[in-house]
DNA sequence: AACTGGACCTGCCGGC
DNA sequence: TGCCGGCAGGTCCAGT
């Protein structure tokens, strides 16, 4: 489900509602995510303050404070994996199947996590995000200054992948997910196959300009629902009817009208345009 | 160091 | 109608 836009969407959702409340109870129905959330979660956030939400990568981080206010910070690190969701609802609205974790929050709500395929991630940690062992090695944002063409030359010398997982692995960039790399490389013309080597540096300067630009408007949109994407307020994304090639295999390219591609690349299904992409 | 394939899960869709 | 295979937005790890 979700990419760097998804969450970007569900943080904004969460930012209305979440700062200045104060964890009342937590309920876990099922621990086995991707690693198990940890047993103690309610004694290490019982009676602390949600103090912001913040987004790194494809991962969230609430940062939470005790009253008394001297304390370090605490956080809890959540990653929503292919399926993951948060919403949040009313304290006794009933819950549904996958609704894993459930935050109880005072003034009658609740944060609840919900994850059919549990390929995310709750985690609670004293460590600072950037410092913690699961985000330590992320790459730059996509809007980060130093994410720009000569870096992706640069870190491209010595990778014989093709661009389209060169992309997609988090240690070069973060954020950009199989829809939104294969969108990105459409637009700036690139072939997904391509060996990320074998790219010239201005046509990774133009592809900087592109991911940039696809996630930005997706974020706009608010993200992409394919199946089943809600944000925190059950709304659907909209980005979907811009998607010019992700799932679009057998229909013609929108720009040159040439029947437009798919292929196994690394293991991911990559859509293209033989035409317009080199 | 970098790449590959497999593992982790459930739901849904299409074909028979 | 039901069963089965294939596929799905993401990482992570072991083996090479």
């Amino acid at each position: 489900m979700p990419e760097l836009p998804e969450v970007e969407t569900t943080r904004r959702g969460l930012a209305l509602h979440l700062p200045g409340r104060r964890i009342t109870g937590t309920r876990v129905h099922n621990a086995a995510l991707r690693r198990p959330v940890a047993g103690n979660l309610a004694e290490r956030v019982d009676g602390w303050r949600i103090e912001d939400i913040e987004r790194r990568g494809k991962y969230l981080s609430l940062e939470l404070r005790q009253e008394s206010g001297d304390e370090p910070s605490r956080y809890l690190l959540i990653h929503l994996g292919m399926t993951g969701s948060l919403r949040i609802d009313d304290h006794d609205r009933a819950l549904k199947k996958h609704d894993h974790i459930v935050i109880l929050l005072d003034q009658d709500l609740k944060l609840v996590f919900n994850d059919p395929r549990r390929f995310g991630l709750f985690v609670v940690t004293d460590l600072e995000p950037r410092r913690h062992p699961l985000l330590s090695r992320l790459g730059p944002e996509p809007w980060d200054r130093s994410f720009n063409g000569a870096y992706l030359y640069r870190v491209a010398r010595q990778r014989k992948v093709a661009v389209k997982p060169f992309v997609m692995d988090a240690r070069v960039v973060v954020g950009v997910g199989n829809i939104y790399a294969s969108e990105a490389l459409f637009r700036c013309g690139i072939h997904p196959a391509r060996i990320a080597a074998r790219i010239a540096e201005a046509r990774y300067e133009l592809l900087v300009e592109t991911v940039r630009e696809v996630l930005s408007e997706a974020i706009e949109a608010g993200g992409t629902t394919l199946r089943d994407f809600r944000n925190a307020e059950n709304q659907p994304g909209y980005f979907q009817q811009q998607l010019a090639v992700y799932g679009r295999t057998g229909s013609p390219c929108r720009r040159c009208g040439e029947v437009l591609r798919s292929r196994i690349i690394a293991q991911r299904n990559s859509f293209f345009c033989a035409g317009c992409q080199r």
